[in-house]
DNA sequence: GTCTATACGCAGATAGAC
DNA sequence: GTCTATCTGCGTATAGAC
């Protein structure tokens, strides 16, 4: 029934991506995904073996998903400010794709961090070249004085959080009004922009 | 058995906070909470007649643990800068204590959006005082002009997302020096407060 | 209030027919 | 490769003895 080769395999993947980041694993169970994907419950272990294969795959999928166009930004010859810039709008754009991804990820690493080592070890992630591109323009006098991992953390913070905590924030801050939170989230990223040179400039 | 009215409820209840806070609520069971009361497990059912009720105590009680420190200090007549650099010391010795608390709170509320409606309702958190303050100092000239709620949003942002995150960061940033994590997050409450207030001052 | 025994369903996983 | 049938264990919850 399988035309091309590992059609089935990632049609289970999708479907099984798709449970998993919005449920969680283990508020995720087979027939879930079985479901979702539209086909027989043991065809998922005929394909994956066993629920925590399945997992894993996914998991690394979605983990990897987030790297290459951050890493093109980070490998590139541009100073911090416009590093900075690009590196907001890339990975907005991901976040918009699939908002769900970070809380699936912070929640799967906080709950087994096994399930992260494994996913980097994978690929090399060396945010040490960005470092050292934040203390030479700090001696050279175009940034504040600083901890470079500080900085690295608040981007990553200011960022990532607001789709973590978006049902949080869409119900404390915004009364539940999804629009104005999709507004918001929309005129973000020219605010994120000022804000954080604004810190972290000379 | 039970001297003082309620001590099992509260044996109960804690044993419960501390699985379902480190496992989350699907990666939790009656059993796993039995052992760590060190009862048995038709009790927790005689409690709290189901694992849903109890979880839902559980979750309040985190939930509303976070507040009433911050709420006094929202309250309070200090200028916004005072505010924020209480607030990063109020809310840092907190998540000190309880670390795992927002991957907790974030996921809960993501996977299951209504848990959280119902806690909110019952306390009545009003942000919007706060945001006429910080209007009112950028009308003075004292903050930079900007949407309050996307200062609001930063704060919480950085303190929050590094806990969060922490197992993240900690692989990542730190290759797994658990021990140089912590000495970053002494050093990252006067980083912060710097680093937050050239951002919003005019 | 606290226990043992038990009911019942669903979880993940496999056997074996087609 | 895909299905039905089935195994086994664990999940929540309750009945009933003490």
């Amino acid at each position: 029934m399988e035309a091309l080769t590992g059609e089935m395999e990632n049609k289970i993947l999708d479907a099984a991506t798709r449970v998993f980041v919005r449920k969680g694993k283990t508020g995720t169970s087979m027939q879930d995904i079985a479901d979702e994907a539209g086909i027989n419950r043991p065809l998922l272990n005929y394909y994956f073996r066993s629920k925590e294969r399945l997992f894993d795959q996914v998991f690394y999928k979605v983990f990897i998903r987030f790297l290459p166009d951050v890493a093109k930004v980070f490998n590139s010859n541009l100073p911090i400010s416009e590093k900075l810039s690009k590196f907001i709008d890339t990975y907005t754009e991901m976040l918009n794709q699939s908002p769900l991804t970070p809380i699936f990820i912070l929640n799967e690493v906080a709950t087994n961090p096994g399930s992260l080592v494994e996913a980097i070890r994978k690929m090399g992630i060396d945010p040490v070249i960005l470092f050292k591109q934040i203390e030479d323009e700090m001696q050279k006098g175009i940034l504040k004085k600083d901890d470079p991992r500080q900085i690295m953390v608040n981007m990553l913070a200011m960022v990532i959080f607001p789709y973590a905590a978006r049902p949080m924030l869409e119900h404390i801050m915004f009364g539940g009004n999804s629009a104005e939170v999709d507004l918001f989230m929309e005129k973000r990223n020219v605010h994120l922009k000022e804000f954080f040179i604004r810190s972290i400039k000379a």
